[in-house]
RNA sequence: GGGCGUGUAGCUCAGUUGGUUCAGAGCAUCUGGUUUACACCCAGAAGGUCAGGGGUUCGAAUCCCUUCGCGCCCA
């Protein structure tokens, strides 16, 4: 007995605990930086991660998605290549000043009050301290990046890259500045684009309001969700189609309370349905009124400040907030008479999905994207050659609906943490584009022509860049691949192989990569997509802090160990399908870690006689288990390159409970804990490459066992050891195994039925069993505790039967047996087969179908009807000997 | 309002080009079980009008139409 199996045999009432094991082996696996990788001559195989925001904690997408990036990083690592998984985080400029901004309002100090330097500081120190916290979460989880690589968005490098884009695309022509509507965000104080907002239905109310038309006694009545616009009213206006409106097109009318003189105007564009029919025109406040207001070149009134408060053209109402005025204003019109009614409403509405605050929409300055130009190659990669595939499939048509939809991208952002714009102002409004303040002080002397120009003439730009703008470049700046595009690592390591993420970051991160990367290595950015589902609870409802329902992942590891929740997560995540989360799943996970270490306990408690000749049952089980692990494999093969992890996983799972613990072990099991040395060399080996498959999903676990098994130097560990390769198998062998595996579950059966205990021997009889599998008779004896199986031509009485194909098989049962409920049974079984036959024949005798289908159904259809008669005809005669 | 997707066992999902005895898996449920690896276990069982209706076809969970439910994206 080796020294492992005694130290296994002292603590052998002890279950698998994961905790201590975990920490040891990635501990290990640091130690001898079989993560790190560097450029060589194996193919590579690379995964770049989502980079998850620098001040996150770990939540259950992250475990998902990383779960998934590592199983692909893990097993492209055994299958040879040269894994390369570069672990990063994004510096989330909303996200993170909103943080910054909180922590130092809890030390009294407000960010109006201090200098964008003196933010800066706070913002670098918060993130130096709380900053990567994530990425230490992530090997608990097991993951295996190579943490030598580890990127930030905003290290100088990455930051340079992003400004060189910025100044490139500039240059292209294809960077602007504009005066558009914005989303704006009135606490954060920022842009936010189209993408950043959430759609909400609220209950509000639908204000009818009159407004006097100019020199005549008469109202035109509009409706709206917004009287606090009203200040910014510059238009009324209707459809030309619209009768009842007519007459008043080309006068004006009168805003109520505001005093302002409007044009009424006609457009298209008004639903004479929607309302009275009648619409104001508020151009800086609506999307809608801005394309109407330009068209009919109405004036624009910006009625409001930059933190949702009125301005001075709303008079007495100047400084307060929006939805106070709303309240306000409102009562004012009713008390004027202008209001005439109003209404319950049900409105969607624009969220900010960082502050939860409704968007206002605001005309403002902002740079843009001009996106047309570029997208192209993302269209023709994903939809049309299949450069890029995206799992699953379906999103494709999303994809496809953004892309050829595309708008010009906003990518000025009114904050501080991030890239700040490199524009740089002089006299006014002229600015130049360049990489440091130097240079555009060169380029600001050229452009003018003016030498006396000195550095305090510049202006950089306030704004900073949104943080898609940086990810966007994230296969390509990671490898440096702006700065240097010809480097050696850039050259070696692009493009990437798999990017896992979820899919409602398809349009702002997945499509800017790829546009990017055609932009700028003219070549993909990666291969594969994959798309996981959102983590949601067993209620359906998305896991947020604020509800409270997302479980603790760290918590979670401690319970179930990395291994188990890895297996949870991944046991019920098809590509693109959103992950009801139960901790029962975890547990599921932990059960089978638990399952495998006992098995190997198993394994290691025998006692190896080498003089021992191996039994038949043992010699035909390890062959069934070789064909039956290469058919798995097959299986798995086929999953993997369908990116189905979660069928691989199952498929896995089965093999090593279900085939290799309750058929291989149970077969070899040997009653005085001896086993020869070939069987025992042979089960080991099946085991280890087990071991291997299931790795990328359970790392700890398998490298655990796989060094308990035999002592492994470090260049030997399971982390870095070789994928079994795939062998033909027999799939006859497979069947007959299958056979056998019938015949010992209906004995099974029959025990239960019957109450025949366990250490009871019993006699099985074959009738007429020409393809029953006599090699077999060894192993089903030993499983199914039974006598040498034995031929007959007729069933002997006092038997029990039961069928395996067309074999009845029969188990002698002396007074064991209930005629009357044995006759009941026979019939029930023989009104089944006499119903289908009937069907079967039906489709026989149909000449239509006999003509127009293949062959091959319409002989299956015939051997259908030849063994229904055989199982009807050897169940007649059962019966005919009950009844004698 | 427009677009996309989806509805299969109590739950989560497979089901490929329409064709085997094809209605399946895992979990949950139920029934037995101290078979010295494992009760984090073993052996078994039950469970579905494939959302409803119509059509195409020799044949439909699969294709078409329609109604209903749900989800996502865009306005």
């Amino acid at each position: 007995m080796s020294i492992f199996a005694k130290i296994l045999g002292m603590k052998s009432s002890e279950a698998y605990q994961p905790e201590q094991i975990e920490n040891k082996w990635y501990d290990y696996w640091i130690e001898n930086n079989y993560f790190h990788s560097e450029v060589d001559e194996r193919e590579p195989y690379t995964i770049v991660i989502p980079p998850p925001n620098v001040t996150g904690e770990l939540h259950m997408g992250h475990m998902l998605n990383n779960t998934l990036q590592d199983v692909l990083i893990r097993r492209a690592r055994l299958r040879g290549y040269n894994a390369c998984w570069v672990p990063g985080t994004d510096h989330a400029s909303i996200a993170t000043e909103a943080k910054v901004v909180e922590k130092l309002k809890n030390e009294g100090i407000d960010k109006n009050n201090i200098s964008r330097e003196e933010f800066m500081r706070h913002a670098w120190e918060w993130k130096e301290n709380y900053g990567n916290k994530i990425l230490g979460q992530l090997k608990k989880l097991g993951a295996s990046c190579d943490w030598d690589r580890i990127k930030f968005t905003m290290d100088k490098d990455l930051s340079e890259s992003v400004l060189r884009v910025f100044i490139d695309l500039h240059e292209k022509g294809l960077i602007y500045k504009g005066t558009r509507m914005v989303n704006w965000d009135p606490q954060a104080k920022t842009t936010l684009s189209d993408e950043e907002i959430d759609h909400e239905e609220r209950s509000g109310l639908l204000y009818y309001i009159n407004y006097p038309i100019l020199g005549e006694d008469a109202n035109m009545q509009i409706a709206t969700t917004r009287p606090e616009t009203i200040f910014g009213d510059t238009a009324l206006c209707v459809n030309p189609e619209d009768e009842r409106m007519m007459e008043y097109i080309g006068k004006k009318a009168i805003v109520p309370i505001v005093d302002r003189e409007v044009p009424i105007i006609a457009d298209e564009h008004v639903d004479p349905e929607f309302g009275t029919g009648c619409l104001k025109i508020t151009p800086a406040h609506a999307e809608n009124d801005h394309v109407i207001g330009q068209k009919h070149d109405i004036e624009f009134l910006d009625i409001m400040n930059d933190d949702g408060t009125l301005n001075h053209i709303a008079g007495e109402y100047e400084g307060k907030d929006r939805f106070l005025v709303r309240k306000e204003f409102s009562k004012a019109l009713k008390e004027a008479g202008y209001l005439y009614k109003t209404e319950d409403y049900v409105n969607k509405i624009g969220l900010s999905e960082r502050t939860k605050v409704p968007v206002e929409p605001k005309l403002s300055k902002q740079w843009f994207v001009s996106m047309k130009p570029l997208v192209e190659p993302a269209i023709r990669s994903v939809l049309e050659d299949d450069a890029i595939r995206i799992f699953p499939e379906k999103f494709k048509n999303t994809y496809r609906h953004w892309l050829e939809n595309i708008k010009d991208w906003n990518i000025s952002r009114q904050l501080w943490w991030g890239h700040r714009l490199p524009v740089y102002y002089y006299d006014g409004d002229h600015y130049v584009v360049a990489l440091s303040v130097e240079e555009a002080l060169e380029k600001a002397r050229k452009k003018t022509g003016d030498d006396n120009l000195q550095l305090n003439d510049l202006q950089q730009d306030e704004d900073v860049l949104d943080t898609w703008f940086s990810s966007w470049l994230w296969p390509i700046s990671v490898f440096d691949g702006i700065r240097s595009p010809d480097n050696k690592e850039i050259q070696y390591y692009y493009p990437t192989r798999d990017l896992v993420t979820g899919p409602d970051i398809l349009f702002f991160w997945v499509a800017r990569m790829i546009i990017a990367g055609y932009e700028y290595r003219d070549e993909r950015p990666f291969e594969n997509v994959y798309l996981t589902g959102l983590v949601r609870d067993a209620q359906r409802r998305k896991m947020s802090k604020s509800l409270g329902n997302s479980p603790n992942a760290l918590q979670l590891i401690n319970d179930y160990g990395a291994d188990g929740v890895r297996v949870g997560l991944l046991l019920s995540s098809a590509a693109g399908n959103d992950l009801l989360f139960e901790r029962s799943l975890c547990q599921q996970g932990k059960n089978f870690a638990n399952k495998i270490w006992n098995a190997t306990k198993l394994i290691k408690g025998w006692e190896i006689v080498s003089e021992k000749e191996q039994p038949e049952f043992a010699r035909i089980a390890l062959e069934w288990f070789e064909h039956q692990f290469n058919a798995v494999l097959a299986t798995i093969e086929d999953h993997y390159t369908k990116y189905r992890i979660s069928d691989v996983l199952m498929s896995i799972y089965k093999l090593l409970w279900d085939d290799l613990c309750s058929w291989l072990l149970e077969s070899l099991k040997p009653v005085d804990q001896k086993i020869d040395k070939l069987s025992y060399d042979k089960v080991i080996g099946h085991l280890e490459n087990c071991l291997i498959i299931l790795h990328p999903f359970m790392p700890f676990v398998t490298e655990e066992i796989w060094h308990q098994l035999k002592k492994r130097n470090a260049d030997e560990a399971l982390v870095i050891s070789k994928y079994p390769e795939r062998k033909d198998h027999d799939e006859k062998k497979l069947s007959r195994f299958d056979h056998a595996r019938e015949i010992i579950k209906g004995i099974r059966n029959i025990r239960k039925e019957k109450n025949i205990g366990f250490k009871r021997q019993l006699k099985l009889f074959y009738i007429d069993g020409e393809d029953h599998p006599v090699k077999l008779d060894d192993l089903i004896q030993k499983l199914a505790f039974i006598e040498k199986p034995q031929s007959v031509s007729s069933k002997p009485e006092q038997v029990v039967s039961f069928r395996v194909g067309s074999i009845e098989y029969a188990i002698e049962a002396e007074g064991l047996i209930d005629v009357e409920a044995e006759k009941e049974k026979i019939k029930e079984e023989l009104k089944y087969y006499q119903g289908f036959l009937q069907g079967v024949e039906k489709k026989l005798a149909n000449e239509k179908f006999v003509n127009n289908a293949p062959e091959k159904v319409v002989n299956i259809e015939k051997k259908k009807k030849q063994d229904t008669l055989d199982k009807i005809s050897t169940l007649q005669d059962s019966l005919a000997e009950l009844n004698s």
